[in-house]
DNA sequence: TATTAAATTGAACGCTGTTCAATTAATGGC
DNA sequence: GCCATTAATTGAACAGCGTTCAATTTAATA
């Protein structure tokens, strides 16, 4: 058989996507195969491949649709200009998009593209829209002609925060004692920023 | 056939993690099959499961003496009590690490456990050993009462450089600025510890 | 209406993890 | 030295995977 017109292109690609976000928060992503996929949406394997060059940028439409909803989730946050409340503000913000999607947050950032693939330019992009929110929220901290270092340090927090989440979300940190992933994000954020004063302040 | 007495179960546990070890090294760890393995070995497929649970767990005792080899390297840091060198220093040794074995330190934090399965408690202790270097170069920044604090901060600090070296590996965060993964975890480490200093002579 | 072009399929290929009956050799007891 | 037992090893088999592609069918075009 062939050539139905039950979808439009466009259609069958939000189909496709959501019936893949829909896999992974229910079973994870080890459950995103084509034939699943294929199933949910009531086409064949084949047809992913007219969406989709392959698992790999099937994946990363995924993550990108996913970068882009926690990019409206952060995004809620109005700086006030207080950096401290701000960032708080927006940390619980990032880790209730955490909880809210586990499932998806993690394929984010533990699926790995085969060997020689590359992550895709459109990609960087929506992580530099990421990078711009926190930028907003820390740029108080900054004189005005210090763009450069106030992304350099944005990028430093946000990839520090990313660790304490990573490494929790995997069990890889020994959790043992009675802190908790917020405790420790709190700790970061309060001791970074901390720093950062202080070392402005000493002018070295 | 069956029961040839070439190795003993102890040597064969030895020869599968090592040809696991060159197979990640040399085509990442999506090419860690169970018959690549057993082919590099001369066993076949079916003998490795008489050493390994399964998949998950051959990889964890890869991953697990990755941990070890990357123990060793890090307690060949000698701690003066000056904990910025102390820490610039243990940093460097890290990153040289992870330069000399990229494949298994991206297993080491890639690989991720199918659903369901936990992490063994026996990689939780190594991985408090490396904490525990860590914290043996933090510690002048603590009092001799304050271990908990002592052991919070590094497990943070540590957790936050994770962050940059995981997201730079991986691509993630963009990298399109000048500054290297060096730079950024210096910078966090800097930040850090000096907002350790500054919050606790302020001491609110 | 005839022709072209696009979409869809399902079978096929080679790979994967994993299991297990069958086979063989080392071991322990006599 | 022989026999029964036990343990190790195999390879075939199963179900699943990503991916390709000839064949088919329909929509769009002329």
């Amino acid at each position: 058989m062939a050539r139905r017109s039950d979808h439009s292109r466009d259609e069958l690609y939000r189909l496709a996507i959501d019936a893949a976000r829909d896999i992974v928060e229910a079973d994870g992503f080890r459950a995103l195969t084509a034939r699943n996929v294929a199933d949910v949406i009531g086409y064949s394997p084949g047809t992913l491949y007219n969406l989709f060059v392959n698992q790999d940028d099937m994946v990363m439409h995924v993550n990108g649709r996913t970068l882009d909803d926690l990019h409206d989730s952060l995004a809620s946050v109005m700086p006030t200009g207080d950096v401290d409340a701000d960032f708080a503000l927006l940390l619980d913000t990032y880790l209730v998009f955490i909880k809210d999607n586990p499932g998806l947050w993690h394929m984010l950032f533990n699926y790995t593209l085969s060997e020689g693939h590359e992550i895709p330019e459109w990609y960087g992009r929506k992580v530099k829209g990421l990078l711009g929110i926190v930028e907003s929220v820390l740029s108080p901290l900054f004189a005005n002609n210090d763009g450069d270092k106030l992304s350099a340090e944005s990028r430093v927090l946000w990839a520090g925060l990313h660790g304490i989440t990573a490494l929790s979300d995997t069990g890889k940190l020994s959790l043992v004692s009675g802190q908790s992933t917020r405790e420790m994000a709190q700790m970061l954020v309060a001791n970074y920023i901390a720093g950062i004063r202080a070392r402005q302040s000493v002018r070295k």
